[in-house]
DNA sequence: CCGGCGTTTTGGACCGCTCCAACAGCGGCC
DNA sequence: GGCCGCTGTTGGAGCGGTCCAAAACGCCGG
C-alpha cells in the first residue's frame, strides 16, 4: 500500500498525468470540469506530491537552508520569524540545520544542504567555520544574517548596526547623567563594533578619560568576573554597558554580591533584548537589534540573489532601538 | 556549468555509473584500484550526490523530521542534542521544522515533512494540534518526545516522569522542614501530572491540609500573579513549587516585591532546569528532566519503529533529577 | 465540407540515482 | 576442452514528477 502517485490520481480522474500536473501547478488553461475531477481525485486518494521527484525534474527544490550557529542563543528566534515569514510568502520551504552539530561530527557544515540542493542558504549568527561558507557561496546563493565577519565575495550580509546600538546605549547613560561609565566587551567582529560604538560616544561627549573597559566573553561568568574587577576600582563606575544581555546578568549578580542596588547605585545596559532582559525580576535596559527586521531583509536579499546570483555582495545594517527598563537611572550622586 | 552527476564521475574514472554507485555506497566487492579511481574523480569534480535523486530511487530519504512546538522554549535543546546524536549515528539526517509556523499559516503541521517523505517524525513538546499527528502516524513512524498528551495508537511517547519529578521537588521542600507548601500549576497533561506529584507527596507526608494550589499558565506573568495571591494568604506558605522555571521566576519577582528574602523567608523550586535556573543571579533549585536522555531514548524508539512500523505504541518515562541551588533553604521559623 | 487557428490534452523524454538481471573473466575440476 | 561457480562490472528499467512538441478538439469562415 504505497503512497498514491500522480498516475494514480490521473487514472482516478480519467485524465492523463500531464493534466494532473497542470492542475496541481495551477495552470489557467484547464477546463473547469476537468480541474474539479482532478482535485476530487487528489482529495479522495489523499495524494501528496513527492518533493524529491518534483525537485529532481524541476532542478530546484523551493527550499532554503537556514544554518543556526547555536540553538541555545535565543536572539535568533525573532530573526527566524522574519526570515521564514517572507520566504514562505515567496513559496519557499525553510529547513533548519544546527551548525554546531555538523561541525561536531567533523562534517562540512553545509554538506546536508548541498546534497539536498537547497536553492539558498542563510547563515544565522557567527559560524565557527567561515571557510565552509566560502565554499558554499560558489554553488548556491548565501546570505549571512545577524553577524558580520565573513565579508566574502558574492555573499550578502544583513545585520543590526552594532556600532550605532552601542552608541545609543552609551548616550542613554550619558544623558542620565553618568560620567564614569564602563564597558564589558564581547568577542569577534561584533564585539569590536560594540566597543567602538561605546568609545566613540564617550569621546564625542568628552568623556574619553572616564571610560573603562574590561574584557568579557559573552558569558554570564565572564560578565561576572569583569564586573567584580570593575567594582573594585576607585572611583567606581556608576554605569556599565555590557556587550550582551547574558554578560549583563553576570554583572548584575556581581552588583548584588557587592551590596550595590541596581539601578540606584549602579546602572546596567545589555544588548540583544533577549527574553532574559524582559524578565521582570531582571528588567534590563537593553539594545534591541530588531531581529525581525533583520530577518525580513535577509529574506529579501536572498530572494534577490536567487534571481541574480552574480550580483556583488552587499552589507545592510538595520537600526537598533534602545529599550529602557528598570536597570538604568540617574547616578546616585546627581540626584 | 551544472553540478557534476554520477555519470560525469564515471566518465572521468573510466568506469560505468553503476560502479560509481557501488563505491559511493561502500560495497565491498570492488577492485581497490577502481575504487581509488572513482574516489579520485569524485574529489576532482567536487561531486556531491543528489539527495532527491537518491531518495527517489531508494524510496527512502534517510531523513527524520523533528517538529518543534516552540523555538523560544529552551528546554528542547538538550533533548535535541540527544536525539540528533543517535539518529546521526544511525545514518539519518535530521531536519528541524517549526510547528507554530506551519500552524500560523493554516497548513497541515506535517505537510512539509509528508511531501519530503521523511522516514520518521519526532514531535518535540506539546503540539497545538494533535490531530495532525494522528494523520501523520498512519503514514510514517511517529514518536512524541517531551510531552504526553497524544496517546495515539502506533505512536511512541518518551518523556520525563513528571509526576515523579514533582514528588522529588516537593519532598525536597518537606525534608528541609517546610510544611505549608504551595504549588503553581502548569497546563495540559504535563501540568496535571506535576500537580498530582505535588499532591501525592503532600498527602504521603500527612500534609494534605497544608497544601495550597494556585493556577499558573507556564508564563512569568502567570507565575507572578499566582505568587502575589499566595503571598497574600495567612498564614503564608514558606515554600512554592512552580510548574516550570519561568513561572518560578515570576514568583521570585513577586517575592522580591513583597520584600521577602529568597531562600531565607521563602523557598522556591522550578522545573525543567533551563538556562534560566542556572543563572547565578536567580540560581533556582529545579527539577532536571534529563532532556538528553529523553532525546537518546526517543531516537532509539524511532529507529525501532522504522524497523517495525506496526508494533504497538509505548510510553517510556525517564527519571528526573533534582538540582539543588540557591532558592531553597529550611524555613525561617525552624532555624 | 474543408482548412485554419486557438485552446486543451497527451505521450514520451528526461532529471540523477539505485537496483537487478545478466554478462565478462578467470580458475579449478572432471 | 567444456562446464561450473565466483568475483567484478555493466546496461537498462524504474522511482515520480515536469516539460515540451505534437495531437486532438472545437469553432469559424469560405
Amino acid at each position: 500500500m504505497r503512497a498514491p502517485t500522480i498516475r494514480d490520481v490521473a487514472a482516478r480522474a480519467g485524465v492523463s498525468k500531464s493534466l494532473v500536473s497542470l492542475v496541481l501547478r495551477g495552470s489557467g488553461s484547464v477546463r473547469p470540469e476537468k480541474r474539479q475531477a482532478v482535485l476530487a481525485a487528489v482529495e479522495e486518494l489523499g495524494y501528496r506530491p513527492n518533493a524529491a521527484a518534483r525537485s529532481l525534474s524541476e532542478r530546484r527544490t523551493r527550499t532554503v537552508g537556514v544554518l543556526l550557529d547555536d540553538l541555545r542563543n535565543p536572539w535568533f528566534v525573532d530573526l527566524l520569524d522574519g526570515l521564514t515569514e517572507r520566504l514562505h510568502d515567496a513559496g519557499l520551504r525553510v529547513l533548519l540545520g544546527d551548525g554546531r552539530l555538523d561541525e561536531r561530527l567533523g562534517e562540512d557544515l553545509t554538506r546536508t544542504f548541498t546534497e539536498l540542493r537547497v536553492d539558498g542558504v542563510v547563515a544565522v549568527g557567527t559560524l565557527q567555520d567561515p571557510q565552509a561558507l566560502r565554499a558554499a557561496a560558489g554553488r548556491v546563493p548565501v546570505v549571512v544574517a545577524g553577524a558580520r565577519e565573513p565579508e566574502l565575495p558574492g555573499v550578502d550580509v544583513v545585520t543590526g548596526d552594532d556600532e550605532l546600538g552601542a552608541r545609543l546605549a552609551t548616550e542613554h547613560l550619558i544623558r542620565l547623567g553618568h560620567r564614569r561609565i564602563a564597558h564589558i566587551t564581547g568577542r569577534g567582529a561584533v564585539g569590536a563594533l560594540r566597543r567602538r560604538g561605546f568609545e566613540t560616544a564617550m569621546r564625542a561627549h568628552g568623556l574619553a578619560d572616564a571610560a573603562l573597559v574590561e574584557n568579557g566573553d559573552l558569558t554570564e561568568e565572564g560578565g561576572h568576573r569583569a564586573a567584580v574587577r570593575l567594582l573594585g576600582r576607585t572611583p567606581r563606575p556608576t554605569a556599565v554597558f555590557a556587550a550582551n544581555d547574558i554578560t549583563c546578568v553576570g554583572a548584575l549578580s556581581a552588583a548584588a554580591e557587592s551590596g550595590l542596588a541596581v539601578p540606584r547605585e549602579l546602572s546596567l545596559v545589555g544588548y540583544d533584548n533577549t527574553s532574559l532582559a524582559r524578565l521582570r525580576h531582571l528588567s534590563l535596559t537593553t539594545v534591541d537589534p530588531s531581529g525581525h527586521e533583520v530577518g525580513l531583509r535577509a529574506a529579501r536579499r536572498l530572494l534577490d540573489r536567487i534571481q541574480d546570483p552574480d550580483r556583488p555582495g552587499t552589507v545592510e545594517l538595520t537600526r537598533p532601538v534602545l529599550r529602557e527598563r528598570g536597570s538604568t537611572a540617574p547616578p546616585a550622586a546627581s540626584r
